[in-house]
DNA sequence: CTGTGCCAAATTGTTAAAATTTATTGATAA
DNA sequence: TTATCAATAAATTTTAACAATTTGGCACAG
C-alpha cells in the first residue's frame, strides 16, 4: 500500500519571493506547535532561523496576523496567538457551521462529477485501515481525510465559501495537532470515524440535505471534547 | 436631523504602527474606486503619495492581496483586483449564503439585549427618509444600514463567523461602490428597501428561522441585476 | 515594599544600494 | 514592412546600516 503523501503546500509556486516561503513554513511551525502559545517572536531569532531580513519577515508575520495565528503589539512585536478553550469552541462551531452549509450547497448543487469525486475520496479512505507503521498510518489517513472532506466541499461551487473554509481550517488544525500529538488513533476509535464517514456518503448521494448537515456537524465537533482534556491537562483555560 | 457619521474605521486604535494606517488608507482607496481594476500600483508613486516607506508599504500591500482587493505577480510587482462577474455572483452568493446562516444562529441564540438592537438599529435607519441634501442623506443611509445588518449578525455569538462576514463585506462593498456611484437613490428604491428591512425585523422578531434566511438571501441580492448592469456597461465581463 | 531614573534591548521606519527581473527601444535582417 | 534581438532603462525585491522610539529590567532611594 503506497501512501500518496506529496508535498502539496499551501498553493502553486515553489519560488516565489521570499516572503511568501518565510509566511509558510512560519505558519507550519506555528501549527505543529513548534512555538507555543504565546511565545514572543523574536525579529532577531526568526532572521537567523528562517534566513530572511526584516523586510520580508514582517511581511510573513503581518499576513500571519490575518490568519489569526500570530498576534501584533504595537511597540512591542509579535507573539504566538493564544489558545483557549473559548477559542477552540468558537472555531470548531464556526467550522462546523460553515461546513454544514457548504454541504448543503453541494448537496444542492453537486454534479455526476462531484459525487464521484467523493465515492473516490471516500474509498481512498477508507483503504488505510490496514497494518503498517502508526506514523506513515497516521499521515496517510490524515491526508486522505483532509481530501475526502475537501472532495465534499468542493461541490458548492463556490471559491469564495472555500476560501473562508480554508481560513478556518488552519485554525482548527493547530489545536487538532494537540489532539494527535497526544492521542495514539486506537483502532476502535478509526472504526467509529469509518462508520461516520459511511454515513456520510450515505446521506450525502441519497441527496439528504439536511441529514446530511446534521451528521457533518456532529462529525466535526467530536474531538472538541478530547482536545478541551488536552488543553485543561496543560493549564490552558 | 444629526448624522452619525463617526470616524469607525475597521477595528480600533488611531494611532498604530504606519503599515495599518497604510492599509487603511489603501483598502478605503481601492473599494472607493480611486484606483481602477488591474491598475498597476506603482511602488514609487505609492511611496510618494501615501507618505510611507518600502517596508511598511508591502506590508499594507501584502494584506490586501490576503483580502483579495490586490493581486501581486511575483517579481511585476502589485496591481489592483480585477472585476468581473463571475466574481460578482460568487461573492454576492457567497455572502448570501453565509449571512442566511448567521441570521439562522442568531435567532436561534440571540438574547433580548441582541432583539433590542435589532429594533434600535431599524428604528434608527428607519427616520433617514427625511428630506436633506442627497449626499448627506446617501451617507447617513449608508451608515444606519449598515450598522442596522451588523447588529442583526452580532447575535450569532460567534466572532469567527463575524470575522468572516466583515472579510467578505469589504469585497461586497466594492462592487456596490460602483452602484452607489452610478445609481441615484430614487426615493421608491428607498421605499422598497424599507418595507424588506420592516419585514425582516418581523420575522426576526417572530424568531422565523427559516423564512428570516430567505428574505435575508433574497435582500442582500437584488443589487445584483444593476451591478451586472453597470459592469456591461463597463465592458467588463 | 514601592516608586524613580537610568540603561540595555527591541521594535519600527528610513535610506541607499545591490541583485534580479521585466519592459522598452532601436537597429538590423528577412 | 515586419520580425528578431541585443542593449538599455525601469521596477521589483532584498539586504544592510542607521536613526528614532519604546519597552523592560534593575539598582537604588524613600
Amino acid at each position: 500500500m503506497e501512501i500518496d503523501m506529496k508535498i502539496a503546500m499551501e498553493t502553486d509556486a515553489p519560488r516565489q519571493n521570499l516572503a511568501i516561503n518565510a509566511y509558510r513554513t512560519l505558519k507550519h511551525d506555528i501549527i505543529r506547535g513548534r512555538y507555543v502559545p504565546k511565545e514572543k517572536l523574536l525579529m532577531s531569532l526568526l532572521k537567523e532561523r528562517y534566513g530572511v531580513s526584516t523586510g520580508p519577515l514582517r511581511e510573513a508575520l503581518s499576513q500571519l496576523v490575518a490568519d489569526r495565528l500570530v498576534v501584533a503589539i504595537s511597540q512591542r512585536g509579535y507573539r504566538v496567538a493564544p489558545m483557549s478553550l473559548a477559542e477552540l469552541n468558537d472555531i470548531h462551531d464556526a467550522r462546523a457551521q460553515l461546513e454544514g452549509l457548504i454541504l448543503r450547497l453541494a448537496i444542492e448543487r453537486g454534479d455526476d462529477d462531484w459525487e464521484a469525486s467523493v465515492v473516490a475520496t471516500a474509498h481512498r479512505l477508507a483503504k488505510v485501515t490496514d497494518i503498517s507503521s502508526p506514523d506513515e498510518l497516521l499521515d496517510g489517513w490524515d491526508f486522505r481525510h483532509k481530501a475526502f472532506h475537501t472532495a465534499i466541499a468542493s461541490g458548492c461551487n463556490s471559491p469564495h465559501l472555500l476560501q473562508m473554509r480554508n481560513t478556518l481550517f488552519d485554525q482548527v488544525e493547530r489545536y487538532r495537532h494537540l489532539w494527535l500529538q497526544e492521542t495514539v488513533m486506537s483502532s476502535t476509535a478509526l472504526e467509529q470515524k469509518r462508520q461516520e464517514h459511511a454515513a456520510l456518503v450515505e446521506v450525502i448521494l441519497a441527496r439528504d440535505a439536511e441529514q446530511a448537515a446534521i451528521l457533518m456537524r456532529d462529525h466535526l465537533m467530536t474531538p472538541v471534547p478530547i482536545i478541551t482534556r488536552v488543553l485543561e491537562a496543560r493549564g490552558i483555560s
